[in-house]
RNA sequence: AGCGGGGUGGGGCAGCCUGGUCAGCCCGCCGGGCUCAUAACCCGGAGGUCGGUGGUUCAAAUCCACCCCCCGCUACCA
């Protein structure tokens, strides 16, 4: 038995994630972390919001209220629609915490004792009018280069130079528009070249990262990592613990990828059971997986690694970064300001979540860029979760009641239908090894060919006309049919946990289904035992009626 | 610009690492079957020579080189 933390990026508390956040990271990881479960593995499943940080600060300064005023209806938000989403997180916390707060402070400490901080002054930006040093992203003012009039501090949207903030012609605060002045300041840094080595032993030592994951950041360490800043002169943030560091506070990155470790120190406090904490973390067996987009692989790949080797506590490394390519929305990039996409409130006032878990799955960008299109959707939810998952459970569960009264026969398992089980099994069973190796789209494929075998064995055994001349043959085929669909419940589970937990009710199965391992799955349902009521588990979807409700609810919403 | 990923029948993808048994899967299309089921399900068929060129090899979608096209990333926004 092993044990693992699954980890999923952390959300930041100032919008609601869209779809492609969504498979990104909190659904892939739940997936992933329930998969774990069913194998019978340990498993500590922990995200959290992550609330500081200058865009806060400044929304909350613009509104004349306390950064944790928003942060605190964000929370509640973000996890309210993650519990919605059936996210199964042993703990979703935030940065502001106290065990996260005493955490990072204590964390930084350790750190500079080991002689891996040290300061230096720098220039900066700062808008007098804000009374705040600006991060090169709130600056704006007009490209160099193309003239572009809406650059900003780091780069040109349009021609796409990387650019620093002093090279923009005529600099402008992006708050309130005010001109920057440039400002002295003292900033404390993290030595990260110093972990140049051993970073580029671990990365090319994992060859279960991801290429892209891998390539990239091996790339970044022979070209020379540089110290990355720990400290802002925000007043948001959890104060820096060094030596003459008043005032200061954590760069929001640098603290909030703590939470992945402090998140397991408060959920094993919760449960009473403090020395867990170090079970998970500091145990060199256990596999830590972290769920995340593309764009987050350095921190997780290079920064995360190194500031754990930087503490000295012995924390493990990531055993794997699952990273996802990005979803696009009918060939666009996902936009807030556009309205470019959909975001995870209306997806739950469109739909039920399992139809969403089941297209974003059946759509997991893992190679390459994914397209979310209503066509596309359709297609999926009608014609597979529908009519392939949706009806095959449904035609086995209403034959049941009307021809055997809702009581499974204690039909005898032929030859044939032995065989079926024993396909689907395998099916099943590849489904798993799939899985292990983070391939869900293909894993997802492998349980509905379950339902595909189960559909296929139906018409050619065809029960319907064997129960006129031989009872015991269309027992045997339907008692064998329900083992399927029950075979079914379980391995969707980690998947669609909902409607997993339809079909084992309508099977009127003892115990739990989130809880009943994979082995359980193959154990054939016994004759005799009397099942539930059938219920259609899904319904299909129409685009146009979809799009028109989704128009629907904008406006309602303004 | 550098780096990474991708280009496979009408659409969406797998196969490429470990060359031959690979041209596969889902959808769509055409034809047929069935009627237990949510006009669902099942069977058969047409359709691609695997972005381009050149090479390695007895043999290449699969290895190498060059080229073309698409997308993304490039660390102090989170």
């Amino acid at each position: 038995m092993g044990r693992w933390i699954v980890a999923s990026a952390w959300p930041y508390a100032y919008s609601i994630p869209h779809l492609g956040n969504l498979i990104g990271a909190p659904l892939s990881a739940d997936v992933f972390a329930r998969f774990l479960r069913k194998m019978g593995e340990e498993v500590v499943f922990v995200s959290g919001s992550d609330e500081h940080g200058t865009p806060i600060e400044a929304e909350a300064r613009r509104r004349g209220i306390h950064p944790r005023e928003l942060t605190d209806e964000m929370h509640e938000r973000l996890r309210d629609l993650f519990r919605r989403f059936g996210i199964s997180y042993d703990n979703y916390t935030r940065t502001e915490s106290p065990v996260h707060v005493d955490f990072v402070r204590d964390f930084y400490s350790k750190v500079y004792d080991n002689g891996y901080v040290f300061e230096r002054e720098v220039e900066q930006l700062y808008c007098p009018n804000c009374r705040m040093f600006l991060p090169d992203r709130f600056v704006t003012g007009t490209c160099p280069y193309c003239g572009n009039p809406s650059a900003y501090g780091d780069q040109c949207d349009r021609c796409g130079k990387l650019l620093k903030p002093t090279d923009l012609i005529g600099p402008r605060c992006v708050f309130c528009g005010s001109t920057p002045v440039l400002r002295r300041t003292k900033h404390w840094f993290f030595d990260l070249p110093r972990f140049a080595g051993p970073l580029e032993d671990y990365v090319s030592g994992n060859e279960r990262l991801p290429d892209n994951a891998r390539n990239m950041s091996l790339a970044m360490i022979r070209e020379g990592l540089e110290p990355r800043s720990l400290t802002r002169d925000n007043s948001w943030g959890i104060p820096a613990p060094f030596p003459g560091a008043e005032g200061k506070t954590i760069y929001v990155w640098m603290e909030a990828v703590l939470g992945y470790v402090s998140a397991v120190r408060e959920w094993a406090e919760e449960a009473g059971d403090p020395a867990a904490f170090d079970t998970y973390w500091k145990s060199p067996d256990t596999r830590a997986v972290y769920f995340i987009g593309k764009d987050n692989i350095p921190f997780h790949v290079i920064i995360l690694p190194a500031l754990l080797m930087a503490s000295g506590e012995g924390y493990v490394l990531p055993y794997n970064v699952a990273s996802t390519e990005f979803l696009m929305y009918e060939g666009m990039k996902f936009s807030k300001s556009k309205g470019v996409g959909i975001w995870m409130d209306e997806a739950l006032d469109l739909l039920e979540p399992d139809y969403w878990r089941y297209y974003l799955l059946a759509t997991r960008p893992e190679r390459k860029d994914a397209n979310f299109s209503w066509s596309d959707f359709e297609e999926k939810i009608n014609g597979e979760l529908n009519d392939v998952l949706g009806n095959f459970v449904h035609r086995v569960l209403t034959f049941v009641r009307s021809r055997f009264g809702g009581v499974v026969p204690d039909g005898e398992i032929d030859g044939e239908s032995s065989e079926t089980l024993a396909e689907a099994r395998s099916h099943a069973e590849r489904s798993l090894e799939e899985m292990k190796g983070f391939r869900m789209r293909r894993s997802l494929q492998e349980v509905m060919e379950v339902a595909r075998i189960g559909n296929r064995y139906l018409n050619s055994r065809a029960p319907w006309d064997q129960i006129r001349v031989d009872r015991e043959a269309a027992a045997a085929t339907i008692r064998t049919a329900v083992s399927m669909v029950k075979m079914l419940s379980v391995f969707i589970e980690p998947f669609l946990p909902f409607s997993a937990e339809k079909i084992w009710g309508m099977l009127a199965l003892d115990g739990d289904v989130h809880r009943v391992t994979y082995g359980e799955a193959f154990n054939p349902v016994p004759g005799g035992h009397e099942i539930g009521e059938p219920r259609p588990l899904f319904s299909k979807v129409s685009r146009e009626d979809l799009i028109a409700r989704l128009e629907e609810i904008r406006r309602d919403r303004g």
